[in-house]
This record gives structure tokens, C-alpha cells and sequence, in this order.
DNA sequence: GCGACAG
DNA sequence: ATCTTGTCGC
């Protein structure tokens, strides 16, 4: 798929939190998409020769099946240190790579991180999907801001994450018994909805298919 | 000022 | 994220 530039990555970072109250304005947090939902994709980032450089794998899945139909991988030097709060301008460049050799276009992208449940409610679900305009959804393994009540240990089960007053997500069970997950609207989809995506890419495991294969492709070198 | 802090 | 083996529990 084409991939349009739409700011530099090069920044410092008053002008990274400047880009992020731009393009926050932008942010979608209804559901916005085509039904059915024909493909979901996962993304997994990781990092080589002393973290200078990023490698980022794609998977698109059939949904809801949840068959693999197409991947991709992508390197490129790695250009921004990880700030918390900032995690989209260091992942972000290769994984547009990676999504510029995908053919078959997601209709949902789920990633590997925070989407409004963020301080500036930008998190990498929103800035991805505001920049290539396809519905993604944050899916984080461990908090970044907001608190929340005690929840189940079975699976399905979720609370509202709050921060400052609003609801910006939930935490999620997706397994029994297991550790779980922050879900929050990235862009084009509501949190209920996410929570339902995320809850059918879930079959078996704690991370969502589409993840596990990519981190799967991606550590097979 | 002190602590928290996605991957 | 990454460095790393075996081990406890369902």
C-alpha cells in the first residue's frame, strides 16, 4: 500500500508533543469502518545491533478465522531513544515500511501499545491510524496512565481505565487467570468495539493472533 | 520536588 | 525492547 509522509521524524521533543496535539485533533474514537471485517492485522517491532536497528514484521490475518494471508518485514536505523509517552516517532517509521509492502490492506490494524489511553490521548494505535487512515486499536501488555478496579480472573471480564475523569479504555482479560491487557480506541473504532475484536483474535492465548505471528516471523532470524 | 513511566 | 534456564502450575 501507498504511505503518504506526513511530518518529519527527525524531531525534538517540544515538537513531537506539538505534532501530537495536531494530529490528535484528527483521531476518530467512533466506529468508522467497513463491515465485514475481511482482514485484521498485528504488528511487533524489534531491535538489532544494540537497539540501532529497528526491524518491524506485519501480519494480515483472514478474519474470523484468523488464517495468515500476508507478511512483511522492514529494517531501518533506529532514529528516536524510547520515551515513555513517546513510543509512535521510534516505531512508527519502519513499521510504515513494513505496511508499504503489504498488498492486501487491513481493515483493522491492532497494535502493540496504547491508543487515547495516553497523557495527550495520542498513543501509537492513533498516531498510526491517523497517518495511513485505517481503523486501529491500541492493545498494550502493561499500563502507561489510568487506574482502575480490581477485575475477574476469567477471561472476557473488563473494567473501565480511567484517567483525569474520562474513560480511556479497559483493562482486559483475554485469558483466565492471566495478566491483562489495556485496550483503547486508536482511531476509527470505539472502545467497545476494540474490546470485541481484541477479545475474537484471542482464541487461545493472552496476545492477539495477529501479534504472535508477527513476533513469530520476526524472531525466526 | 518526588514518583510513574506503552515498547 | 533486550539479556537468559529451568521451573512451577493449570
Amino acid at each position: 500500500m501507498k504511505i503518504y509522509q506526513r511530518h518529519a521524524w527527525q524531531l525534538t521533543l517540544s515538537e513531537a508533543i506539538a505534532i501530537q496535539e495536531q494530529l490528535q485533533a484528527e483521531v476518530i474514537t467512533e466506529d468508522k469502518f467497513k463491515e465485514p471485517v475481511q482482514y485484521v492485522a498485528g504488528v511487533d517491532m524489534g531491535f538489532e545491533a544494540d537497539g540501532t536497528i529497528s526491524r518491524a514484521a506485519v501480519a494480515v490475518l483472514s478474519f474470523p478465522d484468523l488464517q495468515v494471508i500476508e507478511t512483511s518485514l522492514a529494517y531501518r536505523p533506529t532514529t528516536f531513544p524510547y520515551i515513555p509517552g513517546f513510543l509512535s516517532f521510534r516505531e512508527i517509521p519502519a513499521v510504515l515500511d513494513a505496511l508499504e509492502k503489504i498488498t492486501t490492506i487491513p481493515d483493522i490494524i491492532l497494535c502493540d501499545g496504547q491508543g487515547i489511553a495516553h497523557p495527550r490521548r495520542f498513543g501509537i494505535a492513533c498516531h498510526l491510524g491517523v497517518l495511513v487512515d485505517i481503523p486501529t486499536i491500541g492493545v498494550a501488555k502493561s499500563l502507561l496512565v489510568g487506574k482502575h478496579e480490581i477485575l475477574p480472573e476469567t477471561r472476557g471480564s473488563w473494567q473501565p481505565l480511567i484517567h483525569k475523569g474520562e474513560t480511556i479504555g479497559a483493562v482486559l482479560r483475554s485469558r483466565t487467570k492471566v495478566k491483562p491487557l489495556y485496550i483503547s480506541s486508536g482511531h476509527r473504532v470505539s472502545l467497545p468495539t476494540a474490546i470485541d475484536y481484541v477479545l475474537r483474535c484471542t482464541p487461545k492465548y493472552r496476545l492477539p493472533e495477529t501479534t504472535r505471528i508477527a513476533d513469530k516471523l520476526a524472531s525466526n532470524r
